[in-house]
DNA sequence: TTGCGTTTGTGATCTCCATCACAGACATTG
DNA sequence: CAATGTCTGTGATGGAGATCACAAACGCAA
C-alpha cells in the first residue's frame, strides 16, 4: 500500500503537509495476516501502529483465561496494548489481528512531538485515548453488571458489527474463549437463544436473526 | 490556598513560565469537602481538575451498585471522569472527594492549547491517561479473575495505603458497596480473616495486620 | 440503666455458572 | 461408506456468592 495514497485518503484528517512529509519518511506500512499478533515483539518494538484495513481485537488474558476488551477497526490505534506491554508485565494486554490487516508504524518518540507540533495529530491522539477508555469502561461494565447471557448476545451483535455480516463463522469453544467462560455454557445459552428464535444455529456458525 | 505557592511547590513539575502565568489568570483553586462530588455537575462544567490535596474516589455505577475504579491522589487528575460525563449516559463514572480536597481546575478548552504550547504540560496529560488506564484495566482484572476474597484484601490493603493508615473506619454495609456485593458476604469473609489473623475487627473499624 | 438504632454474626436456601462425563451429530479423508 | 476427528447437546454435581430471615452485640441518648 502506497504511504502518499493513505495520507490523501483515510488519513486527511491529518492537515498539516509538514506532517505528511514527516509520515513518509519516518514511517512504514506493515501488513499482518489474520491470527497473528499486532505486536510482535512487544516489549521492545516502540511503535504506534494506526490501522488502515482489516481488524484487530484487544483481549486481556491472565491465567489462560481471556476477556474481548474491544476491537480496533480501521483508523484507530491501540495505543494502549503499547502502555500495557511495556510497563507491567502481570495483567497483560494482547492484541492479535483478526482479519488480514494493513498498518502504519509510528515511532513511539515521534508521538509528543508531532502532538506539540500538529494540532490534528495531537486530536487524533487524544480522541484515541478517550475512546479507548471508554470501550475498556463498557468492557468493565459488562463485567460488574451483566449476566452471561447479555454478554454473550452483545459479544455477538458486535462481532456481527465488526465483520458486518450477521453470520459468524465461531466455533462455541471460541465464543467462550472470548468471554472468559465455558463452551458448556455458551452452548446451552445459544440453544436458548435458538429456542427464542434470535439466532440460527448451523455447525460452526452463528446467524443473528433480527 | 495561594496559586503561586503551588505552582512553585506541587507543580512545579510543570516548567514553563508561561505557562505558569496562564494558570495563573485562567485557573482557579477550590476545595471540596469530604463527601462532595468532585463535578458537581459533571456533563456541563468542562473542567480538568488537578488535586492538590485530599483523596477522591472514582467508581463505576449502574443499577445502585457501584464498584471502586481507582483513587486520584494529589498531583494527579481525573481527566477520565470528564470524557465519560460528556459522552455517555450509560455506563457512568462518578468521582467523590473522600477527604476534603482542593482541586485546581484547567478550562477543558485550554487543555488541548496547553499541550501544544508547552512540553511538560503535554507529558503530563499523557501520564495521566496512561497511568488511569492502567488503574482500569487492573479493576477489570480484580472482576475478571480475581475471588472476592482476594478483591476484599487487596481493596483493604489499597484504602489503608490511600489513608495512609492501617485502621480503617468502614461499615462492612460500606465495604460490600465499594466491591458490588452484600454486607453478610462480606462480614463472613471478614471473619475468616479475622481467624487467619489477618485482621482485627471491632465495631466500625478495620484494622490490617501487615 | 434502660431503651433504641445501628452494626455485626450466622443459618437456610437459591441462582448462576463451572466442572465432569458422556453421547450423538456432523464433516472430512481414505 | 467407513472411520476418525471435531463440534455440539445435555445430565449430574459442586462451589461461590446472593438473598432472606433473624438474633445478638454494641453504643449513644434520655
Amino acid at each position: 500500500m502506497d504511504i502518499s495514497e493513505v495520507l490523501s485518503h483515510q488519513l486527511r484528517f491529518l492537515r498539516e503537509k509538514e506532517l505528511h512529509e514527516e509520515i513518509k519518511t519516518q514511517c512504514q506500512v506493515v501488513s499482518m495476516e489474520a491470527g497473528s499478533p499486532v505486536l510482535r515483539d512487544g516489549a521492545y518494538v516502540k511503535v504506534v501502529p494506526i490501522l488502515l484495513s482489516g481488524l484487530v481485537k484487544v483481549v486481556k488474558e491472565d491465567a489462560g483465561k481471556e476477556f474481548l476488551l474491544y476491537y480496533i477497526y480501521p483508523l484507530e490505534s491501540c495505543i494502549i496494548s503499547i502502555n500495557c506491554g511495556i510497563n507491567q508485565l502481570k495483567s497483560r494486554v494482547k492484541a492479535v489481528a483478526e482479519d488480514d490487516s494493513t498498518a502504519i508504524l509510528i515511532p513511539a518518540h515521534l508521538v509528543g512531538e508531532w502532538q506539540r507540533k500538529y494540532h490534528s495529530f495531537n486530536e487524533f491522539i487524544l480522541n484515541l485515548y478517550q475512546k479507548r477508555f471508554d470501550d475498556a469502561l463498557d468492557a468493565f461494565n459488562a463485567l460488574a453488571f451483566q449476566s452471561l447471557d447479555e454478554r454473550l448476545l452483545s459479544y455477538l451483535r458486535v462481532k456481527a458489527d465488526a465483520i458486518e455480516n450477521k453470520v459468524i463463522k465461531m466455533t462455541h469453544q471460541e465464543l467462550s474463549d472470548q468471554l472468559g467462560t465455558t463452551r458448556e455454557t455458551v452452548s446451552r445459552m445459544l440453544k436458548k437463544l435458538e429456542v427464542e428464535d434470535r439466532i440460527v444455529l448451523k455447525r460452526g456458525t452463528i446467524e443473528i436473526l433480527l
